[in-house]
DNA sequence: TCAAACCCTCACACAGATGTGAAGGTCAAG
DNA sequence: CTTGACCTTCACATCTGTGTGAGGGTTTGA
């Protein structure tokens, strides 16, 4: 699949599927003419980035956390280092935290609209 | 209390504090040499700020949604027009979109971390 | 009274994610 | 063979949230 497809189905523009590979989220082989070309699962990975991306993570992060998001399942023991779990752990825990803030904010306002809407 | 408390209170940067006024999220009266002077109720705002920033949510729907969140809740009727509503229930669903997200994507990484730890 | 610690405004700078466009190569269809 | 749709790289621009510092006024305490 060449650029246009990925961008398409994914909804992404081409300037960032570019730009997520030169941050090293995404992968592409070249085609005998210098195009670019994705297999079949770089649009799952790229509907995960822009997930994530969209929660608040900064590529940078992403970028760590993506290898063990993988399907299926595969345990990179080899690159796993203590600083790399060290960062998942934290990152984990991040996350916990905005998941709980998020969701106390969500039910306020949905509270609020009900409230509205009985009032 | 002025802007150094609240600064120390909220572990965030003066600077960031005038931004957040400048961007109508947060209000000060003035002393009468000029200084900013904050109200207790104004610590909670900001910390309610700051989480939903860092949640990714920018200050132009900050600014919508945070009336809805005061305590005690107060029902602004007055404000809430049909398109205010149709802002706050967007940004819920949003924000459930979010926090599902999240919470996978917390989930995979704390099974990651587990089938390392049990390897 | 003088220093230190506050506060003010203004303004330029930066990083990350994204928009936009120039200048040019490739390829399929008319 | 040419047109249009696709692709390439490069580069400059924009927006948001922040950092930083200049230049200057105020308050507090030794």
């Amino acid at each position: 699949m060449r650029i246009g497809e990925l961008s398409a189905r994914t909804d992404t523009p081409r300037r960032l599927l570019r730009y997520y590979e030169e941050q090293g989220l995404i992968l592409s082989s070249r085609c005998a003419n210098g195009y670019r070309a994705y297999d079949e699962q770089t649009v799952d990975r790229v509907v995960q980035i822009r997930g994530l991306l969209d929660a608040g993570l900064p590529t940078r992060i992403i970028k760590q956390i993506l290898p063990c998001l993988d399907k299926p399942r595969v345990i990179h023991f080899s690159d796993a280092t203590p600083e790399m779990l060290a960062t998942l752990e934290s990152e984990r825990d991040r996350m916990s935290e905005r998941i709980a803030f998020l969701t106390r904010n969500r039910d306020a306002i949905a509270e609020y609209l009900e409230a509205v809407r009985a009032g």
